[in-house]
DNA sequence: CGATGCGGGTGCA
DNA sequence: TGCACCCGCATCG
């Protein structure tokens, strides 16, 4: 059996394509995820991190690198123990305007100072993008060793915090709190593992540019671009480190209404909504919307609301189909099943225990799982007794890219109805900081503590022929 | 104005 | 030869 790793980038015949992934913004590790040709933000190469391009003198292969992220030279502190961690801008001249800016914390005179992003042998993590008749090729190679940077936002809200800045630059730095975009310290990224990165940084003497010099008060806009083009591309977010960003909240472009996906095999992730995981293959029909599956919505059991799920329903779409096809390359996360054939039941509803409900998605084709024999062929299916929990500090914020592995709740779901408020959804203590033990790794599929390359491609050999068609 | 992509060119291993 | 990176140019929103 082919596995779903036997293709790189550079390969000069790309392999037969039978399923493709669903679309990941935010993805960390060495991964290889294969799109769907029409998949749009994988046309407009997307990414949660700011990435550039880079040359690579091969017109087939389009390579980004990362820049990092923007942070504060104090590395200050907000009241709730949230760091500066601003998207640097992609233009080589904008990027160097922010540097000269203050830290966006009123109370801090920090600077904006950019940390680099050394997660792949000393060097930038890197993306690579290949077109071709069978999808949209994707490579990671390298972890990020340093926090996200924020989310990007629609052009509303790039108008609303400019004017917000304004504001800000007519008085001291001093101005009022307000005036402060919550959003720029969002909850990505914990005090512990935040700190934890900068200080190994320090250790090994590396040096954040320091340039301190700053003509005039300037203003801060949080770095911001077209996100959604329309409906069927826009995103919500299901982790809860956007949850409190209150023009997110208010504004009709997000789906903030949405609550956080608590129990998850691995991203609280920017999730698309209107992209259906798989436009091709297996879905044999959209979701019977079962009673046994809307009875769990807007129920205290379930943090979905019903409109939520009748979204979800309507669109046959959702993370948790993620149960069903978690990966199996390098992770030791359990025996590796193959499915054949099918069909395989997705719940409608995540969090729905009902055994014997017989709703849910069809899927069809060949789908790989992790876990045990019996989760392949059991009714739902979708879950596997391995879990990949992303790790979770006692701030709540997330550490990209610090996964572990967890036996599965047995009956219940870590799910918390006090949405939302998030403070109580930590999960079990575990150890957490930011894991750059990998920093040294070559640049081969290493997966240590962290892997979040999370392929449910299901490509098969022998290769086709096939013409490849590039960017024009 | 900035995101994005292209590609010439340089330095290094 | 591969890789990282600088720079200018062009396009687009």
């Amino acid at each position: 059996m082919a596995h779903l790793f036997e293709w790189d980038i550079n390969d000069q015949q790309m392999p037969h394509v039978l399923q493709h992934d669903y679309f990941r913004e935010c993805v960390d590790g060495h991964v290889k995820l294969v799109y769907p040709p029409d998949c749009e933000d994988a046309k407009r190469h997307a990414s949660g991190w700011a990435m550039r391009n880079t040359n690579n003198h091969n017109v087939a292969i389009l390579k980004k690198s990362c820049l990092g992220v923007l942070v504060c030279s104090n590395s200050c502190t907000n009241a709730t123990g949230q760091k500066v961690h601003m998207r640097p801008a992609i233009c080589d001249k904008a990027r160097k305007k922010q540097q000269n800016r203050n830290c966006p914390n009123p109370h801090c005179n920090g600077r904006l100072v950019v940390m680099p992003c050394r997660g792949h042998s000393e060097y930038p993590v890197t993306h690579f993008w290949r077109h071709t008749s069978q999808g949209i090729f994707f490579q990671a190679k390298g972890v990020h060793d340093h926090p996200r940077p924020e989310i990007k936002v629609a052009p509303e809200l790039r108008k609303a915090s400019k004017i917000g800045a304004k504001h800000r630059t007519s008085g001291s730095r001093s101005s009022s709190a307000s005036a402060w975009p919550v959003k720029e310290y969002g909850e990505g990224h914990d005090r512990e593992g935040w700190s934890a990165a900068i200080a190994r940084r320090k250790q090994r003497a590396a040096t954040i540019p320091q340039q301190l010099s700053i003509s005039a008060d300037q203003p801060i806009i949080t770095q911001v671009t077209s996100y959604a083009a329309n409906a069927a591309s826009q995103v919500f977010y299901s982790s809860p480190e956007e949850d409190n960003i209150p023009e997110l909240q208010s504004s009709s472009i997000y789906y903030s209404q949405f609550p956080p996906v608590l129990k998850t095999t691995y991203p609280q992730e920017p999730i698309g909504i209107g992209q259906r995981i798989s436009p091709d293959l297996s879905v044999s029909s959209g979701c019977d919307n079962c009673s046994c599956c809307t009875a769990y919505s807007g129920s205290e059991t379930s943090p979905y609301t019903k409109a939520a799920m009748d979204y979800r329903h309507h669109h046959n779409t959702d993370s948790f189909t993620e149960f069903t096809a978690t990966p199996t390359y390098a992770t030791g996360w359990g025996n590796v099943i193959q499915s054949a054939g099918g069909p395989s039941k997705i719940p409608c509803n995540p969090y729905n225990n009902d055994s014997s409900c017989t709703g849910g998605v069809q899927r069809y084709g060949v789908i790989e799982y992790a876990g045990p024999s019996s989760a392949s062929g059991s009714h739902h299916n979708a879950e596997p007794e391995v879990y990949i929990r992303r790790e979770k500090t006692s701030e709540g914020g997330y550490i990209p890219n610090a996964y572990s592995n967890i036996s599965a709740p047995s009956s219940s779901y870590p799910i918390t109805p006090s949405y939302p408020d998030h403070s109580e959804q930590n999960y079990e203590s575990v150890s957490y900081g930011y894991d750059n033990s990998h920093r040294n790794e070559g640049g081969n599929v290493a997966v240590s503590h962290a892997s979040s390359g999370i392929p449910t491609s299901v490509i098969s050999y022998p290769y086709q022929q096939q013409q490849d068609y590039y960017y024009t």
